[in-house]
DNA sequence: ATTTTAACATACATATCTGTTTGTATAATT
DNA sequence: AATTATACAAACAGATATGTATGTTAAAAT
């Protein structure tokens, strides 16, 4: 029977939707097209007909999700003269908020986690990648300003503390999302956000790092 | 053609030897067994002698690969005096230094990340989950030591220390083991470290951290 | 020396999953 | 009003993976 077009276009989000689910249940691989198709209230012939394969079905649903604004960071870098950790620290702060507001994302995460790279899906996380690097060049660049503002104190680098950020955000939101959620993201992250930030401003009483203990 | 008993212990190991390379390669959920089979140079049939099924074998694979000495960091807590802030460290550094040399735990790691959570291999994750959770707890020890000792400056608190330096080696590992290896990982994980114990040592110039900026 | 049994290989039966094809009802087009 | 093309459902065919059953050989056991 045949449906108007914003009736397609209807099902066709609801199949994006349920392919949503389930992938973040029973992963992407180990799903099924029925699996999505029953999820969706629908045949496979829907799901063939709207897309060619669960691989474009799932690089679809990545396209469907709008993806964090890079530019944030960008965009706090050109204001002058304040202080450019406190922007970073709000930025990072902003993205857990977002992060734990916005489940599809949560899903969309944990789902890029969890993929083994087949093939087939990795134009995907290469994509992933790449936005993962412009992330960790803005942030360089970033702390670089911070730096020759002489906000950030010597005992850190720009590369030093955007990897110390970097990588922190990175197991912080892992850990979350891997294992069920077990804990407060947003307080937990901006109190070590905010103790992170606060050992690159701390002016040092001591300068020098020792190499050995 | 029968075997002797240590025959078939030897295929039993070059089928587990074969599943780890093959579940890292392809995933644990796309590889099959004849993949598996093929790569030990067996047929399916001596699998299924060993092993009951995949999950069974995946299972054995994860119990063969001897994992880390827990009580590494567990015996440094009990040595009374010198600074435990610097055991910490080392200990933390030593764990890099050892996943950089082992190939096995590499891939095991990798496996476990990638591996959406079947409910077949859940209790897989579950274990990992614990071992995890006493890892945490042994930190939280030695930090709490560290402060009480006088090491550990006002900025940071024994689980804020602990979290700060579980996340920022979770995220470290994640990002090397997930996205081909592209760094040093002992060289930059190491200065990572001295960096963040640098601030966990550091006495502060400016004792109280705004809350805002 | 037989017999038994362990350690597999081979063959088979079954169940999915996939991709395609065909059918069909209805919206859109003319 | 008749035709056409769209948006699917249903049926079909092929491949593939799994688990089991059976066969086979040689090591142990008797």
């Amino acid at each position: 029977m045949r449906r108007t077009k914003a009736e397609a276009e209807e099902t066709r989000n609801s199949i994006i939707s349920a392919a949503e689910l389930v992938f973040f249940e029973k992963g992407v691989s180990n799903a099924t097209l029925e699996d999505v198709a029953k999820a969706a209230g629908v045949t496979r012939g829907a799901i063939y007909w709207h897309f060619s394969n669960k691989t474009d079905l799932f690089l679809e649903l990545y396209n469907s999700v709008p993806m964090p604004q890079e530019d944030m960071i960008a965009r706090e870098i050109e204001e002058p003269g304040s202080d450019v950790l406190c922007y970073i620290e709000k930025a990072a702060g902003d993205w857990l908020d977002e992060m734990a507001g916005d489940e599809h994302r949560q899903r969309i995460l944990t789902i890029l986690l969890r993929c083994a790279y087949s093939e087939d899906l990795l134009p995907v996380l290469q994509r992933q990648q790449e936005v993962d690097d412009r992330h960790v060049a803005l942030l360089e660049n970033a702390f670089a300003k911070a730096r020759s503002e002489g906000y950030l104190n010597a005992n850190w680098t720009p590369q030093s503390a955007t990897k110390a950020l970097w990588w922190m955000m990175g197991g912080l939101c892992s850990d979350w999302l891997l294992f069920g959620r077990r804990f407060d993201l947003v307080a937990e992250g901006k109190e070590a956000l905010r103790r992170l930030f606060g050992s690159f401003r701390q002016v040092a009483a001591a300068m020098d790092i020792p190499a050995v203990c």
